[in-house]
DNA sequence: TTGTAGGCGTTATCAC
DNA sequence: GTGATAACGCCTACAA
């Protein structure tokens, strides 16, 4: 028998007996649920501290039917936003008695889909995550789950539920505009191969959408590396910059990792920032806060983010009559946070 | 009635009709343990796949006693030391189907045992959590789960069961024994002043006993804020450092963040670093390698953190006659990395 | 206020 | 190779 037996776990039979009453008071005391007398409990919480007694919520959760879980995907956690958002999101949900259930994806949608299928199997009560592209069998799998689905980041074309998030290639037009505003005429976009990263899709398109509009080229794209980009990618980008186009004046990041990278390897090769070229990011991450000159950005807010979409699974599991009538579209405000990187002397 | 019914939420029996077999067959055919016939299981698979049936892996658990699940905590999501080591040791635990019961203390005492508590109702296999003192009651519950207990980065006095980590002081002592070496003699410890932060309370008694081992002063200590120290609270001391003392020739800090901060404020006031001043931090972050002068620090490998306890972990579950004799205490190998913040020209 | 009976969805066990 | 039955530990529903 290769199975651990957990020789006198104790169990809510062990402390009825204790107190000399049966499972169902124990039961009962222990959930609040007024029908014992204060003696009684008193007397069961007792001893159910003495014996150091823990539930098992696996079988409390087959009783009642509810799991007690929130299951959270993100791509990596390894990643600021992520983990601000997913912190966030934890302290929110904890603070009802659930859990957050977290698995992160690495930016693989086969990935995403074990793991959705695995979560399931713990019937989370809500699922959230990040929208970047599902497998036919993810979407098949949520939609059947009976549960909330609650798509976060980027606002997908074809939502399965609910959303949290903001438009990447609207953020990524706005910043694009925000850069020609400021005197910048050959633009690069620099960003990763990989386009299953549909994010990294919608802000290219965002970039060209602006630039077409102002009537200006939007060839200068630089494409390297997958997801997620890095400081190394963007050096890289930086030290062969020649290469790629000789006249760029300005450089636009999919993320601020890439764009620290552009902007030390150009300042080691003597190029001056921003009067030479401009460089701008996405993300608000620290490195391009407190970098120098400090970096342009695209600021998200993850801490709203995670925010909304707890108050929006608690709405949808409060088993309130309107349920019915909560929006399914939760948008998040961005905002461009312009820095020395393109602070150009006028021109 | 509050509770969300899930009407019909297909279910093992669903599927043994639909195949015209018994539930057990179907639970047989899914965890393909031998007794079932090569016909059968195929068409019991192609039914699963139909129905896209997905097991409740709660129910199962209460059958098996075995969870599945490995309770992890650490003290922030939000560090790219956890972040990182938490994805290494999910994925190799996934690798097994087992699955990372995830949390995170904000390094609180009485949050960690919240979180124990609450993890324990979920029956875990085992639990690996951030050494860095308990309260009682964790212990106590700890002990009583009967559950390999895995304690992790810095190597607690009293190991409650196994270990898997370095010393924080030995850390400490060799950073400031190499500052020592490199002509810094006036050498301040930045740390925080909450002690119930412990590893950093080692991380002081390292630098402690060098300065006193090499007969120079330990008394220059610079305590502020809580943990986890930031960038700002580095660059606070930085603009105020005579304030603290004004004779410093080298700021050993708690980790790369403050570090980082010390020397931008004090960058900014025309101190030249490495030169007039230098500065060590602690944990090889990103923003310490890549700052300019890039800041000497104690480098953590938390991927080999990661595997180390996810081999420990599988090692205790694999059921194998050897358990007893698994080594308690691992210690992964910490190194000192000396850049340009401590490159002082020879004087 | 408390107790009894039965079931949640799965698997262990033993019989066929 | 397959099925019937009895758990697993708790909670719902109803009865007292």
């Amino acid at each position: 028998m290769s199975r651990r037996d957990k020789p006198n776990m104790t169990t809510m039979e062990d402390v009825a007996q204790a107190a000399g009453v049966s499972r169902m008071t124990v039961s009962r005391a222990l959930r609040e649920e007024g029908a014992v007398s204060t003696r009684t409990r008193e007397k069961i919480l007792g001893i159910v501290r003495e014996m150091n007694y823990v539930p098992d919520q696996m079988a409390g959760s087959l009783s009642t039917k509810r799991s007690g879980f929130v299951a959270t995907l993100v791509p990596s956690l390894n990643n600021v936003h992520y983990a601000e958002m997913v912190q966030t999101l934890t302290q929110h949900i904890e603070s009802t008695g659930m859990q957050i259930l977290l698995g992160h994806t690495d930016y693989s949608m086969n990935r995403e889909e074990r793991l959705v299928e695995s979560m399931l199997k713990r019937r989370p009560e809500a699922i959230a995550l990040q929208y970047d592209g599902h497998t036919k069998r993810t979407i098949k799998l949520l939609k059947q789950s009976q549960i909330p689905v609650l798509e976060l980041w980027d606002i997908p074309p074809k939502p399965i539920g609910y959303t949290v998030g903001f438009s990447n290639e609207l953020a990524s037009r706005n910043m694009t505009e925000k850069l020609i505003e400021l005197g910048y005429k050959n633009i690069a976009f620099l960003c990763e191969t990989n386009d299953e990263w549909t994010r990294g899709a919608s802000r290219r398109n965002g970039y060209r959408k602006a630039m077409e509009a102002a009537g200006l080229s939007a060839h200068r794209m630089i494409r390297i590396g997958t997801p997620p980009m890095s400081i190394k990618d963007g050096y890289f980008v930086g030290k062969n910059i020649k290469q790629y186009y000789d006249d760029i004046d300005c450089i636009f990041c999919v993320s601020d990792s890439p764009a620290f990278g552009v902007m030390s390897a150009l300042q080691e090769d003597g190029v001056k920032v921003p009067d030479d070229v401009g460089i701008a990011g996405f993300g608000n991450f620290e490195i391009g806060r407190f970098s120098s000159p400090s970096i342009s950005t695209v600021v998200v807010d993850p801490v709203k983010l995670g925010q909304t979409t707890a108050k929006l699974v608690l709405d949808l599991l409060s088993g309130d009559k309107a349920v019915g009538k909560v929006k399914r579209k939760h948008v998040v405000e961005l905002s461009i946070e312009v820095r020395g990187s393109t602070q150009r002397k006028s021109d």
